[in-house]
RNA sequence: GUGGGUAUAGCUCAGUCCGGUUAGAGCGCCAGGUUGUGGCCCUGGAGGUCGGGGGUUCAAGUCCCCUUACUCACCCCA
């Protein structure tokens, strides 16, 4: 065993995975940045009040935060996410509105971990802050939706709710806790004490003890008021005419406590642990605020990149595929070709590997094969005496013998693009 | 944070129950067969403090204790 390796929860994404994983981001891009969102980068780490506005009682703030005092004594975190980031950015700047902006890197949570969950994971995501139209709650979520369909996978499921304006969930909050509390010898240990924190998330538990009691707790739906009530319906009818499918979960509460009105998860079904939802977001109305900006209605999403891409091989869909260069040069003189030569053509634009170590003709082959290169030029003595190469398809194993001052006409004339001009 | 499983070559794993020469295989890597040609085939080679520490024993990869990491589940989340 080598003396280091990564710290608990942390892992290295090796080639070619790390390649799929920049794919994963590029295709992500494309689809929100084609929809006018901007990229933004906020740093890693935060004063730890910044995040503490997730919620007092939620697990992320409670137990999962990867926090430290710096070397100026000031209290800081590694982002668990990065939603608050973004409204403590848009306070901090104040940007025109609607603002929408979307994101791609690491967050911190210190917990154990297990498939799907690490303690440095990556997320990518979108926010909107500044407007409570309903048709951005719509356009947020199909963004979403379709990103997943242009990854391939088709087993994912949206599912949506309401969780209503801040007195309506305040007054299903009291509800649920008269309820559960009747109902209090009946559900497990760990239900009572979360029911003691935050008894919206009571219904989250997956216990069997407490699925009577979650059964018989009051809807939702029916606390409501009107002007969450006609938000929520049109967002399901925009839904519906963009003809994204989705299933209203009445249970779904998240776990962060900024959600109001519109909350949503995508789930894989492809996926058979219990970490199966690879994204999910909602309207944070009210965190701006909290963060110290004027008052701002905000959504947005986050979608998990390992999940995602762990659905993703279990659809067998966007697999990953090894990096190759265009040429792979062999030199059986002295090395100092290959030099000269994979210069030339690099500058040339086209992506070129060598050997290095003088190593044999045959190692060389082998190197150029394993290099995934569609030909081999090879220079031997023959060739530097006659001022000439040999290009040899590595597919099909047919050479021809070329004058090396035209190698990069030849090589443009059997197909290979430069990808760059750069003379 | 709680509970189960696992840890042997770069990778995937035999061997551990029932302690006993020099710890194996496949794949990968390197070299040769083929002194100018990759993939297929054949031959050879390198590569292991058997996760770490302690204990039992004449003897420990194998049994016991501790520890670390990984892994699965719970909790929770992406």
């Amino acid at each position: 065993m080598p003396v280091f390796q990564t710290s608990p929860g942390t892992r290295d994404i090796m080639p070619p995975e790390a390649a799929r994983w920049r794919r994963f981001s590029d295709v992500f891009s494309t689809v929100v940045e084609t929809a006018g969102y901007s990229c933004i980068i906020p740093p890693m780490f935060e004063d730890i009040g910044v995040f503490r506005r997730l919620g007092e009682a939620t697990d992320v703030v409670t137990k999962e935060m990867y926090d430290f005092e710096d070397k100026g004594g000031r209290h800081v975190a590694l982002r668990p996410e990065q939603t608050a980031s973004v409204c403590r950015a848009f306070a901090q700047h104040r940007p025109p509105t609607p603002w929408k902006v979307w994101y791609s890197g690491p967050n911190f949570r210190y917990e154990k971990a297990q498939a799907g969950r690490y303690r440095q994971f990556d997320q990518v995501g979108i926010e909107v802050l500044g407007t409570d139209d309903p048709d951005i709650d719509v356009e947020v979520i199909f963004l979403g939706w379709d990103f997943y369909r242009r990854l391939g996978l088709s087993n994912v499921t949206l599912m949506l709710n309401s969780l209503g304006d801040t007195d309506d969930r305040q007054r299903y909050v009291d509800a649920l806790a008269t309820h559960f509390n009747d109902q209090k010898t009946t559900l497990s240990e760990e239900a009572q004490r979360t029911l003691e924190k935050n008894p919206l998330r009571v219904l989250d538990s997956k216990r069997e003890q407490d699925k009577a009691a979650i059964d018989g707790a009051p809807l939702l739906k029916d606390f409501l008021g009107d002007d969450a009530r006609v938000h929520f319906e049109r967002v399901c009818e925009g839904l519906r005419e963009l003809e994204v499918p989705f299933v209203v979960n009445d249970r779904l509460v998240r776990g962060l406590d900024y959600y109001r009105r519109t909350t949503f998860e995508f789930v894989s079904t492809a996926l058979e642990s219990s970490q199966n939802a690879v994204g999910g977001g909602g309207r944070y109305d009210g965190l701006v605020e909290e963060l110290g900006g004027p008052p701002t209605h905000g959504i947005g999403f986050a979608l998990g990149v390992d999940r995602t891409l762990l659905a993703c091989d279990a659809e067998g869909v966007f697999g990953s595929s090894s990096d190759s260069v265009d040429v792979f040069v062999v030199d059986v003189v002295d090395g100092r070709h290959a030099r000269g030569l994979s210069h030339d053509l690099r500058r040339h634009g086209f992506s070129a590997d060598r050997a290095f170590d003088g190593r044999s003709m045959k190692s060389q082959m082998k190197a150029a094969d394993r290099s995934g290169a569609k030909v081999a030029v090879i220079v031997g003595q023959d060739e530097v005496s006659a001022g000439t190469c040999v290009v040899r398809r590595l597919d099909s194993s047919d050479q021809v013998v070329i004058p090396r001052a035209d190698l990069v006409d030849y090589l443009g004339s059997i197909g290979l693009k430069p990808s760059t001009e750069t003379a």
